[in-house]
This record gives C-alpha cells, sequence and structure tokens, in this order.
DNA sequence: TTGTAGGCGTTATCAA
DNA sequence: TTGATAACGCCTACAA
C-alpha cells in the first residue's frame, strides 16, 4: 500500500509537506507542484482510517431513522447525502426499526467510529445521546422532538393535522376519522390533537371512535380501516402518516367500500396509483428536511453555532396526489 | 475519553491482556473477571477507528446502489443489515444515482475507508473495483452481472421477461408492449429479449414500436405510456421494473385508457394503492438478495470460499398486486 | 517554508 | 498465560 511516505520520497519532500498539500496548507509552490505530481503517479489516496485516528473523528456522518423503508425517511437520507458529500462527508445509514435497543446500539457504533456528527429521528423518547454529547460529538434531532438541548428540524404537527383535517372540512365532508400512530410517537400523537381541534373548531363531535392508532406500516392503515366498521357512518379519512396513508387507499381500492369518499395524507405517496384526484395530499419534502438538518450539522462541526436551535418545517401545501 | 489503559491500571493487568479478553482470547479466569469489571466501572467501549487501522480493516460493509429511492434497494439493504449486524457489522449505504463517476468516488472512499467488503449493485458496466480487489478487499456483484472475477448474486433477467410476458399470455392478452430500461442497463435488456422471446414462441409479432426503452423511474414509466399512442393497438403492458410499473399504472389510473387491461410487473410494489386483482406482480425478494449476498460477503471475509460464485435467485411466482 | 518526531488507541509479536 | 513494545498511517507541535 502506498503511504505518504512514499509519496514525500518520490517528490523529495518530507511527509509534513505532503500532509500540508493534502491539506491545503499553503507550501511553496513547486514543492506542491511535485507533491501533486507524485500523488498522481502513485495513484495515492489517503487513508481515512489512520487519519481519523489522528483527528479524533472522521469524515463520516451517522443518519439513524427509524425505518428506512418508508420512503419518507429515504428522501431525508438524500437530502442529507447531497449537503453530505458536497462537504467530503459521507453517510452511514443505520435503521432502529423503532427499536430503543437497536437505536442505543448505534449510537454507540457511532460513538465508537469517531463519527463527526449524528442526525437522528428518534425511535425513543430520550435516545442514549448523552456518551455522544459528553465526547463533543455534535447531534441534530429531526422529525420528532426530544427534550435535550440539541438542534432539531421538525414539523408543526398539531398544525399539519389541523390543516389535513381543514381540507376535508372544506370539502363539505363531515365524520371525518383519523387514523394515526403510537401514543409512543410524538408526530402521531400531535397529528391527531391537530385533527381533534379541527373538528371541534368546526362544531362537530370527534369520539374515540373514530380515532384509530395503528403502527406507522401499510398493514398500519389497512387494519384500521377494516377495524372502522360501517356502522361509524365515516365519510372521510385524515392519515396522518404515508404509510398509513398507502394502507387506507389500498383498503379502499379492494373493498369498494361505500360511503368513504374523501382522503388527506399527510406525507407524500410518490409510489401510490390511485386516480390522482381522488386523495388529497398536504405535501411534506423529507429530502429538504434531510438537507436543512445536514447543513446545521455542518455548521456544528465546523463550530459555526451557539445554542440549539430549532428549525420548523411548512407543509409545501395540499396538492392532488 | 477511556481508553484500553485505563482498563488495564483499573485491573491490575496490561493492556495486552484487555485486549486479550475484548477479543475473545483465552486469558486466566481471574484476569477476565476483572477486566470485564473494569470495563463495566469504566463504561468503557473500544475504538473502532484505532482498531481498524491495526487490523486493516473496519466492521463496516459498504452496500454501493443506483437508487437508495428505490424500494427494491431499500429491501436489499433491510437484507444486508440483517445478516451483517448479526455479524457485528454495520451497513453503509452509497448511492450512486445511476452515476459512473459517483460510484468510482465511493468505491475510492470505501477503499480508503478501510471497509470490509462492498456489495454493489453496479451503475456502470465496469465498475471501479481494481483498487479495491488489489487490497484483498472481498465484493460481491448483486442484480447486475459484471464482467470480474468476483461472487454475483442476480436474476434469470432473461426467464424473468419471458415469465412476466407468458402470464399476460395466458391470460389472453395478444398486443402486449414492453416498458423497460435504458440499453447501458443490463437487467433491462435481458428482460426485454425474454419478452421477445415469448412473444415470438407464441407466435405474435413484437415490433419496436411496442418496446419502450426509458430511465428506470416512475416518470419513465409514464413517459413510456404517453408514447405508447392509441394507434399501436396494446392490450397489455410488461413493465420490467418496480418503478416503471408504477409510472405505468399512475398513467393508467389517469387517462382511463381503453383497450388496455393486462399489466404485469417484475419486481414487487409494497405501496401501490391500485385494486389488487388489476396488476399480476412477477414477485421478488430484494430483501433475500441482500440477505445472500451478506453472507457470500462474510463467508469471503472469513476466507471460507474461493473461486468466484454465482447465485441465481428465482422470482417467488406471480401474484395478483 | 520545511523537517523531525511524537502520539492518536489498538493489536500482534516476542520474550519472559 | 502474561507483559512490554513496536507497529498501523496520519497530523501537528516544535524547531530549524
Amino acid at each position: 500500500m502506498t503511504r505518504i511516505a512514499d509519496v514525500a520520497n518520490l517528490a523529495g519532500v518530507s511527509t509534513a509537506t505532503v500532509s500540508r498539500v493534502l491539506n491545503g496548507i499553503p507550501v511553496r509552490g513547486d514543492s506542491e507542484s511535485r507533491v501533486r505530481a507524485a500523488v498522481a503517479e502513485l495513484g495515492y489516496s489517503r487513508d481515512r482510517t489512520a487519519r481519523s485516528l489522528r483527528r479524533r473523528h472522521s469524515e463520516l456522518l451517522a443518519l439513524v431513522v427509524p425505518d428506512i423503508s418508508n420512503p419518507f425517511f429515504t428522501g431525508v437520507a438524500r437530502g442529507v447525502e447531497d449537503v453530505a458529500s458536497d462537504a467530503g462527508y459521507s453517510v452511514v445509514i443505520c435503521n432502529t426499526d423503532e427499536l430503543p435497543a437497536k437505536e442505543s446500539r448505534y449510537l454507540q457504533i457511532a460513538e465508537d467510529e469517531n463519527v463527526a456528527g449524528v442526525i437522528i429521528a428518534p425511535a425513543s423518547a430520550e435516545p442514549a445521546l448523552t456518551g455522544l454529547l459528553r465526547r463533543g460529538r455534535v447531534v441534530v434531532v429531526i422529525d420528532r422532538a426530544v427534550d435535550l438541548p440539541v438542534d432539531e428540524v421538525i414539523f408543526d404537527n398539531y398544525d399539519l393535522g389541523y390543516r389535513a383535517t381543514s381540507i376535508l372540512l372544506e370539502q363539505g365532508y363531515r365524520r371525518i376519522a383519523c387514523v394515526t400512530g403510537p401514543e409512543t410517537t410524538p408526530t402521531a400523537v400531535e397529528r391527531a390533537r391537530g385533527w381533534k381541534a379541527a373538528m371541534g373548531d368546526a362544531g362537530i363531535d370527534a369520539p374515540d371512535e373514530i380515532l384509530k392508532r395503528v403502527p406507522f406500516y401499510v398493514g398500519g392503515g389497512r387494519a384500521a380501516m377494516e377495524s372502522l366498521n360501517e356502522g361509524s357512518q365515516i365519510d372521510a379519512v385524515v392519515a396522518t402518516n404515508n404509510l398509513v396513508g398507502v394502507g387506507v387507499l389500498q383498503s379502499l381500492a379492494e373493498t369498494e367500500r361505500t360511503g368513504i369518499v374523501g382522503v388527506c395524507v399527510i406525507g407524500d405517496l410518490p409510489y401510490s396509483t390511485t386516480k390522482t384526484s381522488q386523495v388529497h395530499v398536504l405535501q411534506l419534502n423529507p429530502r429538504e428536511m434531510g438537507g436543512v438538518a445536514a447543513r446545521m450539522l455542518l455548521e456544528r462541526i465546523d463550530g459555526l453555532a451557539d445554542g440549539p436551535r430549532s428549525v420548523r418545517l411548512a407543509a409545501t401545501g395540499p396538492t392532488a396526489r
């Protein structure tokens, strides 16, 4: 393997000079060109492991998400990668399956791997970030706020729930059910709260029978529809997340249930195949969320920010599918 | 930061002994228990960077894919992660956007990062693997075969195209169009070849007007449908990939085009919302592909395999959506 | 501006 | 079985 010393030999300079050139620290012009020539001739490229060990941190960012199969989080990953790779960082994606145990394991690995920073959509209310923080590693929390002094990028989830419901109310629907996620998932709780408030403000009763809490997966949405029996007289549904939205739509397509005509989904449905005009979507932009989070993380890595910052992203407005 | 030396001090042994315990090399029982106690007391965990430097490779696997937004590749990622994490490895996902330049950059990073191995779905016919291979790093190619002496896990793409077409022929369709990917993507070419052969074997003409080559994205499928003018008298479509399949279905849902009723998609449509019975799917199992590839990679890391191996995965049979 | 040399934390060799 | 010590490849005081 070719090392920095080989380059130094060939260029007739010291390893320190080679290192300087590689790191953009000014050296005499002819030294620099000899070094660059030697690098090219040997096809040398730096060992990032050694570099990380010496510098005490790597050029890796960890992105910790609860479900990498969810297009929302792959969108986030794209956004993170866009800005990270421009800045010379690579992204390690860690999938926690909504399991706090897997989450802490990955956070421990991130710490031991000396990653430069972590972007996390927490699976637990209190992700195990203390080790990382103690070592001065930077962290940005996305999607689900936590009670720690770290940067966050989130949506106004209450407002999303309120607006999604309002869209259906404006269409004239009245008996609007809400399909949301588990009580342990803050986004699910807040969006459902928004639904309830919008219903209340419209003077409509929103009993618990038409609020379904299911796992934030396609199957959850399907199960919710099954449990919403015909007797409940629903004429519309708010799905508070993209996957349950897919489940709801699948269920409706299959059973051709009569009576339900309005659906509003919070999120994005890039792979749905329902006729465009049949579903309202309160569009979220995960790629933007990832990009914003990554930029905040890089600023912090460069020491450019002080107190914890909170960014609230807006939905990009309702659209048909 | 707590180092191995701190543990050694507290346990009253040498760093070498601590290292042995950590690595499962037998030491005297009481040394071992003292070490373990010290580790627990200090909350010590190994610095993976230093370990990687010394051992000349990390516990990271790189997974290089052309499009992480594609649920097929997130499925692969799940499969890789399932087996990798059981074996103590983490997975870095690298997204090449089908761009050979991004691909070589990531492969160079993988090399410099001393990853233990690479699983790659190539974006180019000749991915830049020589550096990795020269350094003795192991590689498994998935989804798209390349002309290099490395392990591969692929589908029999010709057969997939043939079978997808046969399914529609059995249903009585005759004018079956094929929507496939670019000529530079081997899976696209092979599956289209299978389509053509199946049509030929059924004594049906398959002219170039009804073979559409588009990018392997949702938009590609939509564009293909638009360019398939009514005059072409199509009564069915084979979509050779999941994303173009989604595009085809979206297009059909929106235009309510008359005449086309049969659709067969090669892949998987986890997020489609079309009525189940309206589309045939020749189901692929990306998670299995990832799992198999990861197992092969780990075997090779452990030096348990010699000549290049080739695994051919089967479709799990046609199903409605 | 440049070079020498020490150290980042771990593992592996070698001698005890 | 154990311990002392020399690497692994790089970066960065410090000295020249």
